[in-house]
DNA sequence: ATAATGTTATTACAATTGTAAGAACAGGAG
DNA sequence: CTCCTGTTCTTACAATTGTAATAACATTAT
């Protein structure tokens, strides 16, 4: 909590896991794991061991299985994320990245309306 | 421009200062990035070097010096990013992405203003 | 021509990451 | 009580990255 762990991409995967469905066991990880990634079970038993290590994970002898929860939340594992990305990219500015992502990227029609009615709602509500 | 090569975080510093003065020599690299980073300048080299390896950029000889210009642009690289973002932490919607900056994120009030503006303008111009 | 100096090229090395294989151990089957 | 099998633990190994140091080479000053 004083100080995030870093997190690598294929490591989120698993913590992705984790924040859904803890406490999960082993199994069960790699059961949800394999049907979206092409990952062997070994590969994902290190990231488990990998998350515990950092200290974004924890888990206790359930019987003979060992059971994995979360120590890091997710919102917070975000915002440390979206402060990296908006710093790196966009000098911390939001309206920048938006205004890249509207330039670049194909917005659907829907979410840039969901996105319109989002920010005039927070408009509203601030008087 | 087939395919973007991978650029690291400090490559990306440096392809940022080529972006903005190519084409630029190593030593005018150097000193820009030693008034915002504490690289030494061997490292800067090497993270040209670098990038020249990976197809980011080139370099000519222009008298006794090497003068760099990048091959990849910005906006096709952001692009990039901003897609691997999305994908990696939002599931391609932009509309999450802004709430959880909102949320966890101390927007400024400017900025906000700002990205209201963007938006409502973007609708005008749609019909 | 030679030495000093500035540039570029080669080499280094540990940490992190992706991607597992193989060893060890414990509990249930016989 | 012993062996099999499922679970966890240890070890592996190459690529990328951060962070340079040292070697080689070329130009300029003496």
């Amino acid at each position: 909590m004083t100080h995030l762990p870093q997190i690598s991409e294929a490591e989120y995967e698993v913590m992705k896991v984790l924040w859904n469905d803890a406490p999960i066991s082993t199994n069960e990880v790699t059961d949800k794991l394999e049907k979206t990634t092409s990952w062997s079970p070994k590969t994902i038993h290190t990231l488990l061991k990998r998350l515990v290590q950092k200290g974004a994970a924890t888990y206790r002898k359930e019987g003979r299985v060992f059971v994995y929860t979360p120590l890091v939340e997710k919102k917070e594992y975000l915002k440390k994320e979206n402060d990296h990305f908006l710093n790196r990219f966009y000098n911390g500015k939001i309206s920048s990245m938006v205004t890249s992502y509207l330039n670049s990227d194909h917005v659907s029609r829907e979410d840039l309306a969901e996105l319109r009615r989002l920010l005039l709602n927070g408009q509203e509500e601030e008087h």
